[in-house]
DNA sequence: TTGTAAGCGTTATCAC
DNA sequence: GTGATAACGCTTACAA
């Protein structure tokens, strides 16, 4: 592997001078630097990013901390890895376990130390919070520059999905489409349920709308999801008058209730509008296709990229927050 | 940032006797370990793996190569990981973008020098396989130890997903429920297609069945996939007696015919078994909920991790090629 | 058991 | 314009 060296000795040169011909931007006469950039060619120089590091300082990576494992995530660090190449700078995982994570971090920073790091953790409860928010701390004593995505610790910096908005267009989108009677059914306390209200309310205030709304009771995993979705479903049916359309927290519950919609001779859209949120995969196949809420996993993964590189480069300890718009995935479920 | 001098420094030893306590491994008294390893911690010591790098040429993470962005992948990556933690290797990723990505993996490559590589890596066709061959060419070029995941390299050790092993055992398993007319769905030149095919036949074979296929054609994409699932039963509507029961290439393509089965009432799994193969989140949640081959996701990473460490560790050039065993997963659709 | 010192490839400060 | 040379933090042969 060629370094400044063997071109310094191929050329008959310095190494100063190598160095300043392939920066280019230093005074050198032109003759010297045309053949210094041709042996540096010929010879397949490629820069060592480790020797530079060193010099400078700076390590090279980012770390990218994960606990919850979604095909969202995965996209987003696609994005944010082709943002990161472009400066430079590995995408290197680290995966959280269990309530050791933190020691298990402290270990991982003891075999190199990031320039960087990206929280894309989640939370389901407290424990989980303080955990992640453990994590967090880490970094900051280390004066590791930090993004969080869709995280909420004070003093950090983070890109947001802003949800509020979402769920605010998507009733908005309803209202327009002629649905009159719009509920929303959420699942309290879990993570973003509180904007989607917000937005919810704020829409049924500007459109002179009724509010309904209905919470399930908090439980963790997929299963659990889907079965809020049909107990949403149960609580609308006790009325004399069931909502017009529904937007709910989670496409899993839109999908559960889909099926109870099939299982009780419930026409969708003509009875019942629903619409979810997170457009999964799944949602386009359902039955009907589901209208759906989408998290832009690729522009959040961009954005977030060029938000941590700033970070890493001003290294002052200002913290940004960066709110990112969801899109309105329509189908035939309204 | 602390580093051994400062160590040094404040114990009052040499940098050498820093690094020999910190690394454990060579002689020391107890003593001064203790001393020097306390030091460290009151110092928040963290190595620069940059120097490390530079003095020794070699690498302390190992890449992994991804194209296709799947949940499953990406659970693979958190039991490796795991396994590679406590090798002291770190994780990273490199996402495979375009017909570029040689030139990018070799740029890449300028940027730290990994111990090792796993190719994660899947492929729709012989564009794509060309090109993730040439990577690991150049791992093999470069003399980076490196691993494949349900790839065929000659000469490249793997890990591999029985998959004729896998319908052998979900064929037999139907035909011990009674199911008589077995048939099989796949596509036509799809990656584990041929696989899944020699299986079939190897039970159709041992328990004297019919062989019955029908092969859709190669199409990349989910929805392309849910098509073939909609043209395997247009095919078998054909006859005048439909299988009893039907194994799938994949779980997209079994959801899908399970809702042909909803649209023509065709009771299932009473007119007609289906086994889908992947055992994705969505079914589950099914109507009913389906009966599919679950790929051991944790085990193949786990399995990988391990080998990989072997491979670093020897740097012998052998290849090995580890086969592993997948799950039925048996739900109502059979 | 511990210390000295060289060197990895780069960058940057000086002096020429 | 150009060239010595020191320094970044770590590893490792060689001394002591």
């Amino acid at each position: 592997m060629a370094s400044l060296k063997d071109i310094a000795e191929k050329t008959g040169v310095s190494i100063r001078t190598v160095n300043r011909a392939l920066k280019g931007d230093e005074k050198i006469k032109e003759a010297t630097k045309k053949i210094v950039l041709a042996a540096a060619k010929e010879l397949n120089y490629i820069p060592n990013l480790a020797a530079r590091a060193l010099k400078s300082g700076g390590g090279y990576e980012v770390i990218a901390v994960i606990n919850n494992l979604h095909e969202m995530h995965l996209r987003k660090f696609a994005a944010m890895e082709k943002v990161l190449r472009e400066k430079e700078l590995l995408l290197s995982i680290f995966i959280v376990e269990d309530e050791n994570c933190c020691e298990d971090l402290l270990k991982r920073l003891s075999l190199s130390r990031p320039a960087g790091a990206v929280l894309m953790a989640d939370y389901d409860n407290q424990e989980q919070y303080d955990l992640i928010k453990g994590l967090w701390k880490i970094f900051d004593q280390q004066d590791i520059p930090c993004l969080g995505i869709d995280l909420d610790f004070e003093g950090m910096s983070q890109v947001i999905l802003d949800r509020s908005k979402a769920i605010y267009d998507s009733i908005t989108y309803l209202q327009q489409k002629g649905y009159k009677d719009i509920a929303y059914a959420g699942i309290e306390g879990a993570f973003g349920n509180d904007e989607r209200i917000e937005g919810y309310k704020k829409a049924v205030k500007t459109h002179s709308l009724k509010e309904n709304i209905f919470l399930a009771p908090l439980a963790v995993g997929d299963e659990a999801r889907v079965e809020s979705g049909k107990l949403a479903m149960e609580h609308f049916a006790k009325f004399a008058k069931r909502p017009q359309a529904i937007q709910f927290f989670t496409d899993m519950m839109a999908v559960s209730a889909l099926q109870y919609c099939q299982q009780n001779g419930i026409k969708v859209p003509e009875d019942l509008a629903i619409i979810g949120f997170d457009n999964q995969p799944i949602t386009a196949f359902t039955q009907p296709p589901l209208t759906t809420i989408s998290q832009p996993v690729e522009r959040v993964g961009e954005i977030s990229g060029k938000l941590l590189c700033d970070l890493i480069k001003s290294s002052n300890s200002v913290s940004y927050t960066k709110f990112v718009d969801a899109d309105l995935v329509e189908r035939a479920s309204t």
